[in-house]
DNA sequence: GGTGAAACGTAGGCCGT
DNA sequence: ACGGCCTACGTTTCACC
């Protein structure tokens, strides 16, 4: 991985749909041999894949909030029994295992305040061993390199 | 958006970088039928655009922490000053505003603990306003579906 | 929403350095 | 081992039905 596969990785990251001659203009390659070094990325595994970004707003996700949740047992079934419960929420984008005062840290992805609240008190509040729930609600992202 | 488009951007989530004809015949569409839909998908700004994703551990990003940080001073100026702070710092991939206790929410990525250490007491720890920083390492990510 | 055709990009072989 | 050139093949993208 040299300067020129960071550059590639840049621009993919611009435009994951850059057409390859583009991208090989960008970085000032051919095309071959810019397409040998993107195959190379991907089957080394640097390259994980492509995806769409889609805005939050007109999914119906324009409200965002962080979740610390704190387990009274800390056993692996208990443990299990929750985490398999965030992957079915669809709400939930992201659940982190964290160390620290809590075990838990939740981005939940919502329409609006009131749907976060359903999530809150059905979802969140029915859970067994849950002891600790603290809510950030986010009101802006100056930085979120992982959204745009 | 009905029921198609929603497919499509299932789709489009999975592999961004699908052919138009491959997707065309995953959503069961005409080739150029689906072309339209994706191309008004971008118009409105469903779609904002398409990013690489790339694995963690090769790009040096091995590591992962969420911090809490308190402002001691609410003004406009303080803010302001703090978040150019993160948006330059190349480990704060992330950096929330959000409402409660604590004034914003990072995501730091680093290559390890040590890094992460060198970026706590050097960045975070020369900021003025900052009178409270809470961390909370992140040991596994059982759901992560913006990283995927 | 589907069809067809021209313009364009991809991907792999081959050669030079 | 790596970059550039060439070319057959597939894809995109448009006007038109």
């Amino acid at each position: 991985m040299d300067a020129l596969d960071q550059k590639i990785l840049r621009e993919l990251q611009c435009d994951g749909r850059i057409s390859n001659v583009a991208l090989a203009e960008r970085v000032s390659l051919s095309p071959s041999a810019c397409l040998r070094r993107v195959q190379e990325l991907e089957r080394t595994g640097v390259i994980r894949g492509y995806r769409v970004v889609t805005s939050p707003e007109r999914m119906g996700r324009g409200f965002a909030a962080y979740v610390l949740v704190g387990l009274s047992s800390h056993t692996k079934a208990a443990q299990e029994g929750f985490e398999r419960a965030m992957s079915v929420a669809p709400e939930v984008v992201e659940c982190h295992n964290i160390a620290g005062a809590f075990e838990y840290l939740l981005r939940v992805e919502s329409a609006d305040l009131s749907e976060y609240k359903r999530f809150h008190t059905e979802v969140l509040g029915t859970q067994s061993h849950v002891h600790a729930i603290t809510s950030y609600i986010v009101m802006g992202s100056p930085k979120d390199e992982r959204a745009t």
